[in-house]
DNA sequence: CGTCTATATTGACAAACATCGATCCAGAAG
DNA sequence: CTTCTGGATCGATGTTTGTCAATATAGACG
């Protein structure tokens, strides 16, 4: 119970591969379940669309009250949905007052985004 | 057991938004659904790298008796992330003679790197 | 036909997960 | 201090998931 999102697994030295990329070299299994841990925090309709709603506001920050209730579940679910980004290093919370308020961490999508893109097809440098 | 690989919800005209990226307007029910069904599919390291070991063939066809015996995975074990990802639309099977050959179908990925794609933060085009 | 080999499917089981109600904690405001 | 409110944590519960051994299917080869 010490910390929890002190935590940065995303933009960790995971392993020293040549890419960071689905499909110029296989991943290792240490990068493979850094990354699968990301990727799970994403595979859940809730937790897309907090995340979503949360980097609309583009580097600004968005309060729990505002989250909760666009949802049809209870507060305590959707706390554990933000724990659970929060955890993977995709969001980052804030409290201010009586509100906690979450922003994107865009080094984590960054991340996915680039394992997920192709390196290119330009011309023809087929070999 | 009719179909189970001819769907290709991946490139569904899921939802007439704008735009299929998280950062510019919040996503819908049905797309956030339908998103996350793709990136649950990537949140298992054997799915990961399995994809990672098709998606090297660049375009290329990979047997399953090259994947198989690259993890200390059961042979059904393996069989059944690689119907997941087939269910999920990220690759697709063709059987020739004995032997079964996996590609990367590439409308997948890239569908999710756009989904995580920031739309550029360019010059200072701040408020 | 029968046999062998490569995948897929089935059934079972433990671990992980999503969800809820109840409760707790942290600040604000009396 | 006490009370109120926003949010997190706890405990329980039903569902999903990853894994395996056993079995089934599909094609090649006698």
């Amino acid at each position: 119970m010490s910390n929890q999102e002190g935590r940065a697994p995303v933009l960790g030295d995971a392993s020293a591969d040549d890419c960071s990329c689905l499909s110029i070299a296989p991943l290792g299994e240490d990068e493979s379940v850094e990354l699968a841990r990301l990727f799970k925090a994403l595979g859940d309709p809730v937790r897309l669309r907090l995340l979503s709603m949360i980097a609309t506001r583009g580097g600004g920050e968005v309060c729990v009250c505002e989250l909760t209730p666009a949802f049809d579940l209870s507060q305590p679910t959707i706390s554990h949905h933000l724990k659970l980004l929060r955890e993977a290093g995709l969001i980052a919370a804030a409290r201010r007052g009586t509100w906690v308020y979450y922003r994107v961490l865009p080094e984590a999508t960054d991340r996915l985004a680039a394992v997920l893109a192709r390196p290119e097809v330009s011309e023809g440098g087929r070999k």
